[in-house]
DNA sequence: GATGAATGAGCTTTCATTCAT
DNA sequence: AATGAATGAAAGCTCATTCAT
């Protein structure tokens, strides 16, 4: 099972890495095999397909995100709304600037016909009920929490690319008056 | 040179209205040639390869929207920045609204190996200028015009890919919503 | 036309010839492409798929074959039954003797899950009238056609298999006594 | 050994009843394996390779049919020529009848590169005496006796086909027809 | 003996691109 | 300029076979 397990995530290790690199299209399965020291039928033995080993993979990091905000929601109960606010945010962006492979991956994988139209709500299960609690409390406007969802990800989502991708240098200070906006645009006004 | 255009329009809309449903590799340019009602090899003559194909078909939308971005600007010269930057707001998302293949498309080219490492960054040159003005003036607080610019394009593509694929259904009130808080946000408090 | 007539023609004449020494998974696209002088792509625009290929190959065979059938029933109209039934059989002897690799490759097809249970029902249309008709008219004894039908068949394919791949030498003595104990096991006495 | 024994059936038994309906080449060893509900590996210790076990398997199930023909045979010594060929053809028949597995087997065997051009003279060295007997004291004309058993194995064969996979219901007096005619083919005229 | 994960050669098929017409 | 048949490299995938346990 030990064994198992290492294949497995040797192959998801290797197709993370060379999606990041080539994308979906261009990263052929001899190329998965041969990074993750297996041979090319191997891969067959633990997903259906290529099709099928993306959507594992998908769901694999998603899941891993979704336990990231779990825990975040957990540990900061006590908080106050903004600082759940600010600290969900910057635990997310954190969790992409430490797997910036998992970004590449999440974003070619929502914008292709992967994707079966679900795009961002695939943390919406997650992050509903802190949006919509705060709006019932009136901490947060009362805006459609879809919206509030949308924009808390979108942001993040924009934010580590910048940080990743682009040769803009992005400064704590930046990521802070990133969250000022955000949570100057969606907090109730006392 | 009449025909030469007609044909190199053909190709472009075929190209896009593919590429929406299949994705780049799920597009072969057979069936491109065949929807366009052009032979295959006649896409050759105008395009050097399918790479140069995308990467035109880039260009020309980009530059499309660009277009948009600039008349915008220039129309409301006189009004207020609250009205200027909702006006853009709401064109551009119009202008996706309207086009959601090209929405598709530059989400699909900005997060694939095609796009070499700009991203967001594609509008900079021409929302630069109204961003750095505005916070020179005092409408916008002090933030950083990369972000600005980054939060609002990224707020106007995850708000048209809402409206256009998710079960969602987004009224105009949602979108005085999203562009209320983005304001209050990034608005000079007075 | 004359091309294309001429390259289908030559995808048919390898498949034929590898199916009848390598059998049908014995045969790959790959070498039939070769002996026929092609590019393995170019089979895949006048076949679908290999079964494609291998199903119109049938075809194309059965056509010539049902077409054989019906010259021969026709040249011998004011024949006698006896003479007609002679004719017929070494008719059809004489068509595998000259194509042994369509004995080969029809036998293949039959036994195979291609076939979809018709087996020596692939004549039965053609030769129905013929010893139905020598039924009613009292030239054959009262027996179901399907099975006159299967002893004809059946014994034809056994004597062809019998001359072109066993020991035996097979001469006209001995067709014509395999003709003559069916003739006597159907005729009707008179 | 009764182990081994008895995986050996299930091994044969697994690849018999998978030829039947996805051919040899459609049956993969893995299959085999778990409808024997045995280890791929396992298959190995009995059987050298895929055609071996195939030879096997083909060399079990002929040695089957010919003791079947030598019972009969043997049982049916004191009586007439025609009862003997009666008792033959419908006991042929009615192994192939309760065997369809074996027939569809043998067929496919036959039609295929394996065989190595021997067909229906797999049967000959039993039914080789009987005939030759028959001829010699009178009760057959003087026909070859290889024509004799072609004829014989071609007609049951035939019948069987036509019984188990078209969608013509054969009576038993439609045995007695077929049987009826070879015999007054054959049969020596009083 | 028995297992079944692992192998990798070899298969079918696709598709960007070319070029004779 | 335009065609589309032809190409062939390269992809995804299968499966007979092996071997460490």
């Amino acid at each position: 099972m030990e064994t198992v397990t290492d294949k497995k995530q040797a192959i998801f290790d290797s197709m993370l890495d060379l999606v990041r690199e080539h994308g979906f299209h261009g990263t052929p399965m001899s190329q998965v095999a041969k990074q993750a020291n297996v041979a090319a039928g191997t891969i067959y033995h633990y997903f259906e397909s290529k099709d099928h080993l993306i959507q594992s993979l998908y769901d694999y990091n998603r899941g891993t995100l979704v336990n990231v905000i779990q825990v975040i929601l957990k540990q900061t109960t006590e908080a106050s709304y903004r600082e759940q606010f600010y600290t969900l945010w910057m635990g997310l962006y954190e969790f992409y600037i430490q797997r910036p492979s998992v970004l590449v991956f999440f974003e070619q994988y929502h914008n292709s016909p992967y994707s079966t139209g679900q795009n961002e709500g695939y943390l919406r299960g997650t992050l509903y009920d802190f949006f919509e609690e705060g709006v019932r409390q009136h901490q947060f406007r009362p805006i459609r929490t879809e919206l509030l969802i949308t924009l808390t990800i979108s942001s993040i989502n924009a934010a580590a690319k910048l940080t990743l991708f682009n040769k803009v240098a992005i400064e704590q200070d930046d990521l802070n008056q990133i969250t000022d906006i955000l949570w100057r645009g969606v907090a109730a006004s006392e």
